[in-house]
RNA sequence: GCCUUCGUAGCUCAACGGAUAGAGCACUGGUCUUCGGAACCAGGAAUGGGGGUUCGAUUCCUCUCGAAGGCGCCA
């Protein structure tokens, strides 16, 4: 890092006429253009009238001497390419294992409040795949936020009121009737059996709603919407069944976070910021902000490029976007941040934009620091998800089956270990691919074991820890005690290219870190996380550790690796097993 | 119809406007008297199509074809 600040400090004061320029420095994805690069000479070589070649060989010769740097190289059309010294290589490898645990994190949002909504699976309906898509996203930000210095509050949002229940609800009330059973025989059957019941009581709802012809049909949705006012206005007709319900949502909900190691500090509900959402919506009609159309109460967002939305509906209940606009008041109360960011799928694109738009207009502080980020649609590759035909895929059950999947596969693994795989294949093939992706979902491509997968990377890891294991108890660890001891064992050793690849890619990982939490991406560090395994993999398949003049070298390099694919995994919300 | 996003190898995905477009899976062939074979090595195969901007375009602009999502009483 510093040696990249002095680089571009040299730059600029040598040719004043750039300083305008934006200096980049970047790590060339071939280390056989050095440790860093710059294109300035191409980007600049215009405004000056010069040839790029000329100029980058002019401000070759400035950069010449520069401490730590072996070479600067000039390349076709224009690079200039810094190699850093072997010394300087040897020196992040004890910064490495000096910082331990600590290494890659850094301060840049020093103490920041974050508040970060994410996961949002709604009770009555199934936590599925997207659900897990949302939390394994979700925790991996979080984390990275952290790393960074953030103080970061966990919190989900969940739809517990609005047509969705009504349905469920309105599905349970046939299955009632029909079985002549009551919610009290209910209660005492298993979780799954009750999370079961309530997936077909929505299904059902759902179909019956949207089959319904008014005139003609069943009445259905006549009553769905009846139930709707109901669960608003807490009629005790139904207040039972719908608190039952969900209660066991939010129990089955508990064991999934629990499972991939998510603690959310509050849940929020919509039934909590109901009432305050329509009051903020009537508040701020006389304002010009919302208007009163055909009995609703809409917001004009198509004035400004957007589109309109309806706030209240005509029957007097709050929609899903006023209630979003009660929440952000709500949130700053309890916790007061400095962003509020909110994860979902892109679905919710557009509508946020409408809400943000309309929060801008009642709340410009609070819309001022609020941020969505989406995520790409999780779809069956062979088929549509849809959980009205009922064949979505819960999150749990996926899990369970990449876990059996694992157990057959390893037939001598121990359970604990076969969960901390299992969970870490499913959201690390969650996490690989770019948010912005739609995942096209199946079984076998999606939840793989080897190759580039979190069962490859956490076999590494659990490699690196045997050979350590090996070696217990002898010189090694004594010599890791002192630091001048380590330093003089790296800096005597003479590198193989297999190991100079390694140092390199270690060396970057503050980086990837960094970048991995500001683009919230962390499919930067599972990509980082993998080259890293293989280079690990191959230096391991060619070169002997334990063994020959090197070992103590290999050995300090072998606890790096280790070291860095453990912070790396855990900043994925990935464990790494020790021995799997 | 309008708006947004996306089209890269047989499949699933990478690539701050940068150097020879990278991986994994699948397929073919190979590695093991070695510390963990969930490993390693080698091989074939790709930027939907047409224009434009740029020293340089998978990336930016434009047209076209195709896909997904959104668009006043769901969340």
């Amino acid at each position: 890092m510093k040696l990249q600040q002095e680089i571009t400090d040299r730059i600029k004061s040598s040719h004043h006429e750039i300083l305008e320029t934006d200096i980049k420095l970047s790590r060339p994805a071939d280390s056989s253009h050095g440790d860093f690069t710059t294109n300035i000479a191409l980007v600049a070589a215009k405004k000056l009238g010069k040839k790029p070649l000329d100029l980058a060989n002019e401000l070759k010769t400035e950069l010449e001497g520069l401490e730590g740097v072996e070479k600067v190289e000039i390349a076709e059309p224009g690079f200039i390419n810094f190699f850093v010294a072997k010394i300087g290589l040897l020196d992040n490898l004890s910064e490495i294992l000096e910082k331990g645990e600590k290494y890659g994190r850094g301060g840049t949002l020093e103490s920041k409040k974050i508040m970060l909504e994410f996961a949002d699976p709604n009770p009555f309906k199934e936590f599925h795949i997207g659900h897990l898509r949302n939390i394994s996203l979700g925790e991996s930000f979080a984390r990275l936020l952290e790393a960074q210095g953030a103080q970061v509050m966990r919190v989900n949002y969940q739809g517990d009121v609005g047509m969705h229940v009504a349905k469920a609800l309105w599905g349970m009330r046939q299955t009632f009737d029909k079985l002549q059973l009551t919610i009290d025989q209910f209660k005492k059957k298993p979780l799954k059996e009750r999370i079961d019941f309530l997936g077909k009581a929505y299904a059902a709802g759902a179909k019956a709603y949207e089959e319904d012809d008014p005139s003609t049909g069943s009445g259905a949705k006549k009553e769905i919407q009846e139930i709707n006012l109901k669960v608003y206005k807490k009629d005790p007709q139904i207040i039972e069944t719908w608190e039952e319900g969900k209660a066991w949502s939010l129990e089955n909900f508990e064991k999934i976070y629990k499972r991939v190691g998510t603690l959310y500090e509050r849940l929020y509900f919509e039934s909590e910021v109901a009432e305050r959402g329509k009051h903020l919506v009537l508040e701020n009609i006389e304002k010009g902000i919302f208007e009163r159309h055909e009995g609703a109460i809409v917001f004009r967002g198509e004035n400004e490029g957007l589109h309109t939305r309806v706030f209240v509906t005509k029957e007097d209940y709050a929609t899903y976007e006023a209630k979003d606009l009660a929440l952000a008041g709500v949130k700053y109360r309890d916790f007061p941040y400095d962003r509020s960011i909110i994860i979902t799928a892109h679905e919710q694109g557009p509508y946020f934009k409408v809400i943000l738009l309309a929060m801008k207009k009642i709340e410009p502080e609070l819309a001022e620091k609020t941020e969505h980020y989406s995520f790409g649609f999780v779809s069956l590759k062979d088929e549509k998800m849809s959980s009205r035909l009922g064949n979505i895929i819960s999150g749990e059950w996926l899990l369970d089956e990449a876990k059996k999947k694992i157990e057959a596969n390893f037939k001598e693994i121990e359970e604990k270990t076969a969960e901390k795989v299992a969970v870490g294949a499913v959201k690390y093939s969650m996490l690989k691919v770019t948010k912005e992706a739609g995942i096209a979902f199946s079984f076998d491509e999606s939840i793989s074991l080897e190759g580039n997968s979190g069962p490859y990377i956490q076999y590494t890891y659990a490699r690196t820890q045997s050979v350590l294991a090996k070696v217990k108890s002898q010189s090694f660890d004594k010599a890791q005690d002192k630091k001048s001891k380590v330093k003089s064992t790296i800096q005597n050793s003479k590198l193989e290219q297999e190991e100079i690849e390694i140092i390199r890619m270690l060396s970057k990982f503050p980086e990837v870190v960094e970048e991995a939490g500001d683009k919230f991406a962390p499919s930067t560090l599972c990509n980082y996380l993998f080259e890293l395994s293989q280079k690990f993999n191959l230096f391991y398949q060619k070169h002997k550790i334990i063994g020959g003049d090197s070992e103590e070298f290999r050995l300090l390099l072998t606890k790096a690796v280790g070291q860095v694919i453990k912070n790396g995994l855990y900043l994925l919300g990935i464990q790494s097993p020790e021995k799997m």
